[in-house]
DNA sequence: GGTATAATGAAAATGAATTTCATTTTCATT
DNA sequence: AATGAAAATGAAATTCATTTTCATTATACC
């Protein structure tokens, strides 16, 4: 099931979307990949969703524009988008990998509504304060964080209340 | 593996196992489930340790004492012991699922080495903090949290320095 | 102590993630 | 444009953690 989603974000315009496929096929020129049409239907489906796809679920999207593209080409391509920073995965309750894209996207967390899966997204920058702290004290050389805030949404609360 | 930890928290004293042992069991009343050897072993053997650990790396601690516990029993008491708030998954890049014992702790947050898998917990109030603001700005009726910062630990990055 | 109910644990089932491998495609070099 | 080495593809098989099934055993209420 795609997740239902709340943010204020566009989808990506014709421009970012060039330079994320730049990013992509400088990576894979760099460690000596090729350039597929598989792999660009992917990315471009990819950066076309505002959702937390699993790996399954981006290949249906991908399989609505070129029926052909396999299970595999997908998972293995979400794997390289990961590497080249184009992909980050979400760890979410359901437990099944989740990728989200991070292209042009400001740092974000989540929320997520334990009763129906929706997730919100939220921006705060004391977080990121947060982790250059954190890694200071540590002595870790911070890279990224995972941030979600687990509750239950208006909408949820309202229907148990009504249950009752 | 087990995964090596980094923190300050001694063992848990004989007062505060009996404590968790009174909630377990308490758990178990209420739902109509039955004390057994097997759940009592579980429970002690989980609050013994101080890792996040998989259902298997409890599996094979639990064997040590009792070695006809089967897998399937650890399994479905983390299970009841997340139930009642005893145990908490905390999701880890591997994508296992890994437990931790929430008896007597404060609050706290993880930051995993990336190269090491080494895990330091940090305590941070601002977190908790913003959990609630956030939670109210969105009309979340905020529960829990996930908060986690990945980087390179001290001493992976003087081994990666010698490699060079 | 007897009996109903739940627990146990071995084995099987499930399902996501990953690998294998035969075939096809890409791309640097003719 | 043709060649061929290297890589990509995708269907199928495999792996592996998780979950369910089911026959047997244990618990606890009477």
């Amino acid at each position: 099931m795609l997740q239902r989603r709340i943010d204020d974000h566009a989808p990506p315009s014709r421009e970012s979307m060039r330079e994320a496929q730049e990013i992509f096929f400088k990576h894979l020129k760099r460690v000596g990949l090729k350039h597929t049409d598989q792999r660009d239907t992917i990315l471009r489906t990819f950066l076309e969703t505002r959702d937390h796809l699993s790996t399954d679920e981006l290949f249906r999207l991908v399989r609505k524009k070129d029926a052909k593209i396999g299970f595999t080409t997908v998972y293995r391509t979400l794997k390289l988008l990961a590497e080249c920073g184009l992909a980050s995965a979400v760890p979410f309750p359901d437990g099944m990998a989740r990728y989200e894209h991070q292209f042009n996207r400001r740092n974000h967390h989540h929320m997520v509504c334990t009763e129906c899966d929706a997730s919100v997204e939220f921006f705060s920058p004391e977080v990121n304060k947060l982790e250059e702290e954190i890694g200071r004290k540590y002595h870790f050389d911070a890279t990224r964080h995972n941030f979600q805030i687990y509750g239950v949404c208006e909408d949820c609360r309202k229907k148990s209340r009504r249950a009752i």
